[in-house]
Formats: C-alpha cells, structure tokens, sequence
DNA sequence: TAGAATCGCCAC
DNA sequence: AAACGTGGCGATTCTA
C-alpha cells in the first residue's frame, strides 16, 4: 500500500528547459498534470509549481521564475496529448487566468470517479487508494507553498501528477466496460468550461441591490410589529404584559407560531406555504404572516449579507458550480447559489455587464417536454413540437376534444398542468393538490392525457418499473444513474423511485444538452465574451456591446447543436434576447 | 456548545 | 399520511 518509486524529476526555470520540456511533453500519449498554488482563489493567489509528468519522468515548472508558459500553450490545449487531471476545473482557472491557457484534452479523474458511481469519497487519495490501491500522503495539501520548498513538498507534488497517469489506466477500461466513455468524455470538455463560468463571475450593481434590501427591511419590520400586537394579543396570559410578548414571540419559529395560531383558535398541520395559503383569504392573520415571511426569507437570504460575495477584486460574484451536483448529471450551484436568485425583475436587474458590454440570455424552450417526446417517440407529442403551435393549447384541444381556437384559458391551466406534471412522475393525487380539484377530476384529466399522447403512457410506466427493477436510469448523453434498488413491500419507496425513473432521464439528458452547449460555447466564443452564468436550462454570456447580436445568433446556433447532438426526432427552440441585465 | 437534523422556501 | 423531480441555504431546534 506504499506508493510507488518516483520516477526523475527535472526542474524547468527558464524558457530554453520548457521549450525542451515541451518537445519531450508532446511526444507522449498522456501527460499527468497537477499545479500548486498559494491558495484557492485564483485572483489572490499564485501557481507555485506546474507538474507534468510522462511515464519517464516528471517536469517541475518553477512558476515564480517560469512567467511565459508559452512552449507549453499549444500542447495544453490541444486535443492531445491528453492532460490526465484531479479536478481538472481548478487547475484550469488558474491556468487561464494567470497564462490565458484554455485547457482543452482533459481527463478528468475525479469527474471519472463521480461517474462511475463508486462510494463518496472523490479525493484523489481515495481514488488513488481505491484503484491503485496505493495510499497516498495528502498532509503537504495544505502547507505553505509560497516560499522555497521543502523535499517533501516536492516529492509530494511530484507524486501527485506521477498517480495521475496509471490511474487513468484504471479506470479508462472501467469506464469504457461500463458503457461510460460517452458522458466521460461530455463531463470532461466541460470542465476547464465551467472553471471559465467560475472565473468569470457575474456583475452585481451592489447599489442597486443595498437600496432593494433597504426596502424589504422597512416591509419586514412593520410586518412583524403587526404580527406581534396580532398574535401575541390572542393569549390572555399574554395579553397582560403586551411588551414581553413582543419581545418573546419569535415570528421564525415554527412552533412558535403554531401555538400563537391555536390560541387564536386556528389549528393547523403545518405552517408551510402549502398549508397556509388556502387559508389566507379567510384570515388576514395568516396572509400577513405569509408576507412576512416573504419578507423574511428575501432579507435573510438576499439582503444586504449577499454583497459579502463581491469578490473585492473583480467587483464581481463568482459562484462555485458543482459540475455533478445532483444524481440526474445536473449542475448544482452554490456561495452562492446563483441558479434560485428570485426571479423577480427588481433582483434579476441588479445582474449587469460591465460598462459598454450586453447580457446575451438564451434558454431552451421546454426542453424537458421535447426529450420526452425524443424518448417516447410519441407520434402526437413530437407532432405537436414539429407544428410549432402553443403546446399547452393543443394538449387541451385533444384531451377536451375543444377545437383549438376555442379552447379555454382554463383547458388550457389545466393541460399545462398536466404538462409539467408528467415530468416529474406526478400521480392523481399530486394532481389534485396542484389544480384544487377532486381526486376523481384529477384521474379523468390524467386519463384523457393519456389518451391524447399514448406513447407517453407506455414510456413512462416502463421507465417506473426499469427503475424499481434494475436500479438505474440512462440519458440519451450515455449517462448512467445507479441507485439501490427499493424494498419491494416498501410501497412509498417503491412510488418515489418509479417517479424518480420517469423524471431522472429527462432532466439528466436536459443537463447533457447544456453541458454540450457550454463546451462547444467556450471553444466557439471570442475572447472578448465569456459565458457568466448556467442555470439548468439557461446560458447567460458577456458580450461586448457592438457584437451582441451576433453573439446572440452564435449562441442560439449552439445551444441547438448541443440539443441536436441528443434530439434527433424532435426539434428545439431556443429563445435569446440582447439586455442590459439579467432580465428578458 | 458545536454540529446534525428539520422546516421552510428560493430556483429550474 | 401523503401528496410531482433536482438542488442550496438560513433559522430554529435537537442531540451528544
């Protein structure tokens, strides 16, 4: 369990050892490459050391002395050799902030190992030790890289982009034996992409957003004194001394507040949204307490504690992306977490380009419906996609029988409804709860969807039961989503993985079609533009003014290729609008 | 008393 | 009791 002997080291501090370095580099199939940096932020931190290493030897790029990476630009990003990385996002951010490199012939073994699907544990020791069965000493991770090096430190740096190259050996016919070769290659032209996302960052007016703030502190402040002087009044014990009940009473607490309610003779379940809601109308006591936690949630999460992410330097926020975020392939976002800003104007507004540049935004329209007719190849669905006609509106005309020029707005509710609901595997009963209808409307709306799109009935029971059966989904990108198969007497288990086998392969294959499209954007894009942020289903990008529209077309033109890589049956609309801020 | 668990809610 | 999928995160409450 010892790691292997290390191989020659060679020390590169002038141009004239890269430029042999390089030469050597080029020759070989795979490189192991790794870097050392005085920190994690690549604005305020240095590269200490580049590491390459070829089964022959290991180069150790002096950063501090080596300042033009230039012999090694071409190699770094061209297809080959391929560049055998742990989390190749952070190496390339520093790499294309420092030295304008766009890493491109990645193999990443940390995205490989996510893929595979293997226990959690995606650090290089862990997947060192699992595949290579080596154990590998991560203690210098952490040291203090920013003056000369100690001999550990280099065996250790040494080490770690040595590791790289058999471990690409072990798991590459891993990959491939379990069908994976596909996705792995999508995940891994991404990543040095989605680095690029993360240093980029985003523009926030953070005047614009302070004054916003402001506002919602005063509505939130006159909310709570009125909740207070309403509920606390309710209890006679309290009623005596009004001031500490103000003081007492915390408006946050569920409990709390429950027991505020019940005094005033209002029982309720749960104090959840879903819950209250219906109950606003009839009680003003309870509307206001939904504003105020409206209020509440918006100061505490996207107050003034949010201006604590412009990043001092850039003036800018930059989020991190987690490339496999969610079971289903899709990205997750966080610190924050960009993809559930409101989606109000008075916030999205705040997010702006720089001065003379333009926010191009582009999503998909109903991407998730349209794989759902790719997969089920549903004549009627794909038909419906094909006419280019309002979906919701058509999907009533057939499951009412109304002729589509008559169709009602609350046919139309209704369809759509059912619509959205279809992808997440929803039943009867969700149904109900959603529209406010009774559980035997919901069954016969269902049934005449159903009815309406045959193909989609049949892929979907089937999806369930593969699920429940095999444990695990495909998207049409090649990707595979493993789970433990459920108990089969445990019925709710049972219900939720059939749903979770309807939906997983459509929104897995949406985040295939994204991830395609910002691959393809950053090799496509000029320089001048960069893509600022990724949400699902929607790719925003910096572009300079006066090429805006251009960047428009180009950015439409891709995000269909992407698609079209996957959606051969059923064709894709894509919307973009040139704004001077986050807002359509 | 720190960290885990829970509730509630923001996005697509 | 549950009730349509995927996340992150703030505030409160629980737990060791």
């Amino acid at each position: 369990m010892t790691a292997p002997s290390l191989p020659p080291l060679t020390w590169i501090t002038d141009a004239s050892g890269l430029e042999e370095a390089a030469r050597a580099l080029s020759r070989a199939e795979a490189i192991g490459l790794d870097t050392e940096t005085t920190g994690l932020d690549p604005y305020r931190s240095r590269l200490r050391l580049i590491q390459l290493a070829t089964p022959e030897g290991v180069y150790l790029v002096d950063a501090t002395r080596v300042r033009d990476l230039g012999p090694l630009k071409a190699l770094l990003e061209a297809p080959r050799p391929i560049k055998v990385l742990h989390h190749a996002k952070f190496d390339a951010k520093f790499l294309r902030h420092r030295y304008g490199i766009r890493l491109a012939g990645v193999f990443d073994t940390m995205l490989a190992s996510q893929l595979l699907g293997s226990a959690d544990g995606h650090r290089l020791s862990a997947v060192a030790s699992r595949w290579l069965g080596i154990s590998l000493d991560k203690t210098m991770q952490r040291s203090d890289w920013s003056g000369a090096l100690s001999d550990e430190q280099v065996r250790y740096a040494a080490q770690d982009a040595a590791i790289l190259l058999p471990l690409r050996d072990a798991m590459r016919p891993a990959l491939l034996a379990d069908q994976l070769g596909r996705v792995a290659a999508l995940e891994f032209a991404a990543a040095p992409a989605i680095g690029g996302i993360e240093l980029a960052g985003i523009r926030l007016d953070g005047v614009k957003w302070l004054a916003l703030a402001r506002e919602r502190e005063r509505e939130h402040a006159a909310l709570a004194e009125a909740l207070h002087r309403e509920l606390a009044g309710a209890d006679p014990q309290l009623a005596l001394f009004p001031e500490l009940a103000v003081s007492t009473l915390n408006l946050n607490s569920v409990p709390q507040v429950m027991r505020a309610l019940a005094q005033l003779g209002l029982s309720v379940p749960d104090t959840d949204d879903l819950t209250l809601g219906p109950l606003a109308s009839a009680h003003p006591v309870i509307a206001k307490l939904l504003d105020y936690r409206h209020a509440a949630k918006a100061l505490s999460s996207y107050g003034e504690s949010f201006l604590s992410y412009i990043h001092p330097e850039t003036g800018r926020i930059h989020p991190d992306f987690h490339q496999l975020g969610a079971d289903t392939g899709r990205m997750a976002a966080s610190n924050p977490n960009i993809q559930q800003i409101p989606n109000q104007e008075r916030y999205r507004e705040c997010f702006v380009p720089d001065p003379g540049r333009k926010l191009v935004i582009a999503d998909y329209s109903q991407i998730e419906l349209r794989i759902l007719a790719e997969v089920t190849g549903d004549a009627k669905l794909r038909h419906a996609f094909e006419s280019g006609q309002d979906l919701h509106k058509l999907t009533a005309s057939m499951m009412f029988g109304t002729p589509l020029e008559q169709v009602s707005k609350g046919e139309r509710q209704r369809a759509k409804a059912l619509n959205f609901g279809m992808v997440y595997g929803m039943g009867p009963s969700g149904l109900a709860t959603r529209i406010g209808s009774s559980l035997d409307e919901a069954k016969d709306l269902i049934e005449r969807y159903f009815a309406a799109y045959p193909g989609v009935r049949s892929w979907l029971r089937q999806a369930g039961r593969k699920a429940v059966e095999t444990g695990e989904c495909t998207t049409l990108g090649g990707r595979r989503i493993r789970f433990t198969p459920p108990d089969p007497e445990n019925r709710r288990a049972v219900a939720g993985v059939e749903r979770f086998g309807k939906n997983a392969p459509l929104q897995g294959t949406s985040a295939d079609i994204t991830k395609r499209a910002i691959a393809l954007l950053d090799a496509r894009l000029p320089a001048s533009s960069c893509i600022v942020n990724v949400v699902h289903d929607e790719i925003v990008v910096e572009a300079p003014a006066g090429s805006a529209s251009e960047i428009a077309e180009l950015l439409c033109e891709t995000m269909r290729d992407a698609a079209a890589t996957y959606l051969t049956r059923v064709p894709v609309t894509v919307e973009a609008d040139v704004a001077d801020s986050w807002v359509k």
